[in-house]
DNA sequence: GATGAATGAGATTTCATTCAT
DNA sequence: TATGAATGAAATCTCATTCAT
C-alpha cells in the first residue's frame, strides 16, 4: 500500500467518500455551508443523499472532515522542508508565492477555509488542528528570529498574524472582485511584508 | 470621542427597536447569524417574536439593518477630519489606537462584522455601502501617497488590503484567544503596519 | 329617538360601529373575509385597532353582524308589499329589476354576501337569518303557486332555487368580467326564468 | 360512463401524491381552504407533513393542483361526443342527468369547486383553465342556437349562466339541507331549464 | 371611550437524517 | 453497499387579540 498524506482523522479513502468531499468544497464555496442541504451535496457528487451518512456521521462531521482534509492540503503545500544554508529572503518569497499559487489553484478550497460560516460545526478535532498549524507557523518565526533574519523586537505572533492577515486579506480582495493583482502587485506585496518581518 | 455617523437607513429609534438591535448583535456575534433563531432575539430583547416583525420585514431585513448600523458605528468611530498640517504618522497611529479601541470596546460588533456568515443575507445596499466604506479608505491612502507620506510603489488598494487585513487578524487572534496584545505589542505591530506604508 | 331600520342583532348604532363595517365591507369584498387582517379594517375605517373590539367581540363577531346587516339590507330591498290586485307579471318584472339594481348599486354587499369564504365564521343567528330569508321566499312562491300565476306541477322551493340560482349566476359573471348584460340581456333573461315560473 | 380527460397538470401520479390529494379534497370540502392547515392534510393522507412538499411546492400549488385536477374530472365526467343525429333534448337530459350524477358520486369534489374560498390561491393557469371550460360551454349553446334547437332570442352565454346558476344552486341547497331532491324533483328542474333554453 | 404597539399561538415551509428496498 | 423518498423537528413569519396609556 503506498504511503498516504495522513488525513486528519483516519478515514479510508474511496471514491465515492473522494466525490462527496469535492462536491461539498464546491458547493459550500459557492453557497456558504448553511446555504447548502445535505442532498444538494449528494447530487453534485452523483451519490444517493444516504450514501453521505454511510461515509459520515453527520453533516458536521462531514464540514470537519472537509476542513480537517483541506487544511491538511494548504499546509502541505505551504511546508517545505529547509535546508540550514538556505536564503532567508528568498524561503520567505518562496513562501509568499506558493500561498499565491495555491489560492490561484484552489480557490474553493481558499474560500471555504476563510468562509467563517464553517465556525459553529467545527469540532475539538478542528480547532485542535487549526492550533497546531498556527503555532507550528508561529515555531517558524520564532526560528528565525533566533537566527537573526526576523526582527526581534516584535513577538512571532505578532508577525504571523501581521503577514498572514495581510495574505488572506489580499487574496480575498481579488476573490470579492475588489482588487485585481498583477505580477507586480503581488512582488510589492510580498516585499511589503517582508519590511514588516525583517529588521531595519 | 469620534463624530459618529448618522445611522445608515432612515429608521426612527425607538426603545424597543433599539433593544432588537443590540440583542441581535449579541447573539449573532455568539453563535453566527445561522445559529440564532428570531424568538431567541426576541427573549433576548425581552420583547415578543411578533415585535421584532413589527420594526423588521424580515430576519434578512434585521440582519441588513444591523450590518448598516455597525458599519456607521465603525466608520463613525474611526473616521477623523485631518488638518493640513497635522503629523501623518500621529495620524497613522491615532488610526491604529482607534481601532484597537473600537474593538475592545465593541467586541461583539466587531465579531458581528467580520463573522462572513451575514454575506448570503446581505441586500444591495449593504453591499454597495461597504463598496464605499472601501473606496474610502482607499482615496486617504492615495492622498498619503500624493503628499509623499505613504510610498508610492504600492497601489493604494495594497496597502489598504495589507493594513486591515493585519489589524483584523490581530484582533480576531486575540478575541480567539490565540493572543494576548499588551500595549508594546499593538504599538509594535502599528509600527510593523507604518514600515508597509511608508517609504524606506 | 327616530325610528331605525331594525339591524338583526339589537346592536347600537354609532358613527365609529358604521364606519368600522363599512370598511369592513369594502375590504371583505376586495380580499375576502380571510386576506383581510383586522388593523387593515381598522386603518380603512380610520379607528384605532382596538376601537373594533369595543364594538365588535370579535373578527368572527363582526363578520356575523356585517353578514346580518348585509343580508337585512337586500332583504328590505326587495321585499314589497303585494296587494291583492296587482298583476303577478308586474310584480315579477318589478322584482326582478330590484335585484339588478341592488346588485348594481351594492356590488361590494352582494360580492360579500355571495363570496362563500365567510361561512365558516357564520353563528347560529346568521344561519337561522338565512333560513328564515329563504323560508320567506319560498312562501311568496307558494302563495303564487296558490293564486294560479306559477305552475305547481315543481315544488316552490325548485322553482326559487332555480330562478335565485340564474340571477346571481348572471351577477357573478358580470362582475367576474365574463358577461356584460345589457338592458335587454336583462330583460331576456328575465322573461327566460318566468318561463321557468310560469305555467303551461 | 364518460371518457376521463387527461389531468390538467402534467404530474405523474403516485400513491403518495393521489393520497395528498385525496386528503386535501376532503379537509377542504370540510371546513375551506383557509380552514385546513397543512399538516391536517398530512395526517388525513398518512404521511409527514414534509412529503407534502416532496409532490407540491407550496399549499397554494396543491390547491391549484387540485383545483385543475377536479375541475378537468366534472369537464370529463360532462363531456360527451353529440353525433349530428342525436335527440337535442335527449343530450340536454343527459347533461342534466350528468351533472346531478356527479354531484351525487362527488359531493367533496362539487363543494370544493364550488366554495369559493380557492380564488384567491388560483394561478393564471386556473384561471385560464376555468375560462377554456366556460367559453367550451357558451360555444355548445352557441351551436345548439344554430341547429335551431335553442332560442336565438337570448345570447348563449346568457342561457348558459341562467341553466349553470339554476343546477349548481339546486345542488348546494340539496347539500346545505334546505331541500331535498326526489327524481321528479330533478326531472321537473332540468324541464324548467329546458324552458329557459328552447324556443318559443 | 379610544388607541395602536405589543403579543404569542399557530400557520407555512425547510432540511438533516432515516430506512425500506 | 447504495439509494432517495419519506420524515418531523425546528425555522420563519402572520395576525387576532389585549392592555397600558
Amino acid at each position: 500500500m503506498p504511503a498516504r498524506a495522513q488525513t486528519a482523522a483516519a478515514a479510508p479513502a474511496s471514491p465515492k467518500r473522494t466525490a462527496i468531499l469535492e462536491a461539498a468544497l464546491a458547493r459550500f464555496a459557492e453557497s456558504g455551508v448553511n446555504g447548502v442541504a445535505v442532498p444538494d451535496i449528494a447530487a453534485r457528487a452523483e451519490v444517493g443523499t444516504g450514501t453521505i451518512y454511510r461515509y459520515f456521521d453527520s453533516k458536521e462531521a462531514l464540514v470537519n472532515a472537509l476542513f480537517q482534509a483541506e487544511k491538511a492540503r494548504i499546509e502541505g503545500y505551504l511546508t517545505t522542508e529547509v535546508a540550514p544554508g538556505d536564503d532567508p529572503r528568498a524561503g520567505f518569497n518562496n513562501f509568499w508565492q506558493r500561498m499565491m499559487d495555491f489560492a490561484l489553484e484552489n480557490p474553493r478550497s481558499f474560500r471555504f477555509l476563510e468562509l467563517q460560516d464553517h465556525r459553529p460545526y467545527l469540532d475539538k478535532d478542528s480547532l485542535a488542528l487549526e492550533k497546531k498549524v498556527l503555532q507550528r507557523r508561529v515555531k517558524a518565526s520564532q526560528q528565525l528570529q533566533q537566527q537573526g533574519v526576523f526582527r526581534d523586537d516584535l513577538r512571532a505572533e505578532i508577525i504571523m498574524a501581521i503577514v498572514w492577515g495581510a495574505l488572506v486579506n489580499l487574496i480575498k480582495a481579488q476573490q470579492a472582485g475588489y482588487i485585481s493583482l498583477s505580477e507586480s502587485d503581488i512582488e510589492g506585496a510580498r516585499d511589503a511584508c517582508w519590511r514588516v518581518c525583517a529588521g531595519h
